[in-house]
DNA sequence: GATCTTTTGTTGCATGCGCAACGATGTCAA
DNA sequence: TTGACATCGTTGCGCATGCAACAAAAGATC
C-alpha cells in the first residue's frame, strides 16, 4: 500500500529563540561588539586588547600566563604581542630566571594608552550593569553557574 | 629635580572576572563547545549546525532569511548551504517565482539527522535549565534585555 | 655530567572568515 | 520597451585562526 512512502519522523519543537546557547552566543557577539568600539579607535585587535588588559592589572607575564588566564590559544597571545611590541605598546625581554618565558609589560605608552581606554570600558559595565538593574546579581550567578559547570554528557 | 621622570597615570582597578562581555564571552564558548560535541559526530561545522536548525522548522527558506534570522553572514551561509548540499543533507532549488532566490530545505536524510540530533539538544537545554534553577528566568530576562538595548553612545 | 622528557614560545600550513566585487534576476519609472 | 537601480547568491582575496611541528631552555633521572 504506502511502503514506498517515506516515514519522515516528526521533528520536536525546536525555537531557536528559547535555545540558550544561541541566545548567550548572539549577547556575547553584541557585547564585544560595542566594546570593541572602544579600542579599535586606538588600533587594537579582541586579542590585543585582551593582551593590553591582561598587562594593565598584572604586571610582567609570560605568554604562558595569559594563555591559561584568558584562555586564548598561545599562538594567539604570541602573535598579538608581537605586533603590540611592534606598534610600541608592550615590551618583550627574556625572563632572566628561566630562559624560556618571555616577560611581557606595558611600555610607557602601552600604559597611557590604556589609562586612556580603561575608563571608557569601565563606563561601558556601568551602563550594562544599570540596563540589568534587578536582574544583574541573578545574571552574575547564572554565569559563574554555567563556567564553573561540569559536562555531565 | 624629577623633570626627566615619566610620570605614569595610575590604572583604574579593573578586574577581569567581573567584565561582564568577558563573561559572557568565555561563558559562551563554553556552552557552544559543549554544544557541539552532539553535531561534530556527524559531520557538521556551526554555520552548518545553525542553517540545519533554521530549515527544521523553518521549512523552505532562502539563504536571505537565514542571514536575518540567524545573523549570519551571507557568504557563510551560502558556504554551509553548499556543503550540506553535496553531503546530501540539504536540497537546492531555484524559486519558481523569482529567480534570484534560492530555496533551501531539508532532504528525507537531513530531516533524518535533525530528528536524532534535536531531542540531543533540548537535553542539553534542560540540563542548563536545570543548572541555573532558581536564577533561570533572571537569566533569560537579562540576555533579552542585553539583545534588545540600544548602544547609547 | 649525559640523556631523556617536559615546558615555552614561534612559525608553517591548511582552513574558515569577512568584505567587496560580480553576474543574474527583479523592480520601478518614464 | 528601455534603462537605471535594487536585491540575491556566489566567488576571489586578504587575513586571522587553530593545530601541529619545531627549536631552545629547563627539569628529571640515572
Amino acid at each position: 500500500m504506502d511502503q514506498d512512502v517515506e516515514i519522515e519522523p516528526v521533528l520536536p519543537d525546536f525555537e531557536l529563540d528559547d535555545f540558550l546557547p544561541y541566545l548567550l552566543a548572539e549577547a556575547a557577539e553584541k557585547l564585544s561588539r560595542e566594546l570593541a568600539d572602544i579600542y579599535r579607535d586606538a588600533g587594537l585587535s579582541t586579542p590585543q586588547w585582551r593582551v593590553m588588559v591582561h598587562l594593565s592589572y598584572s604586571g610582567q607575564v609570560s605568554v604562558r600566563d595569559i594563555e591559561r588566564r584568558v584562555s586564548m590559544e598561545k599562538s594567539k597571545v604570541s602573535r598579538a604581542a608581537a605586533r603590540l611590541e611592534t606598534a610600541g605598546l608592550v615590551e618583550k625581554r627574556a625572563d632572566p630566571a628561566d630562559g624560556r618565558l618571555v616577560a611581557l609589560s606595558l611600555t610607557g605608552q602601552g600604559h597611557t594608552l590604556m589609562a586612556r581606554l580603561l575608563p571608557r570600558a569601565l563606563e561601558y559595565q556601568h551602563q550594562l550593569e544599570g540596563l540589568l538593574g534587578a536582574d544583574l546579581n541573578g545574571f552574575r550567578h547564572a554565569l559563574a553557574r554555567l563556567l564553573n559547570s561540569e559536562r555531565r554528557t
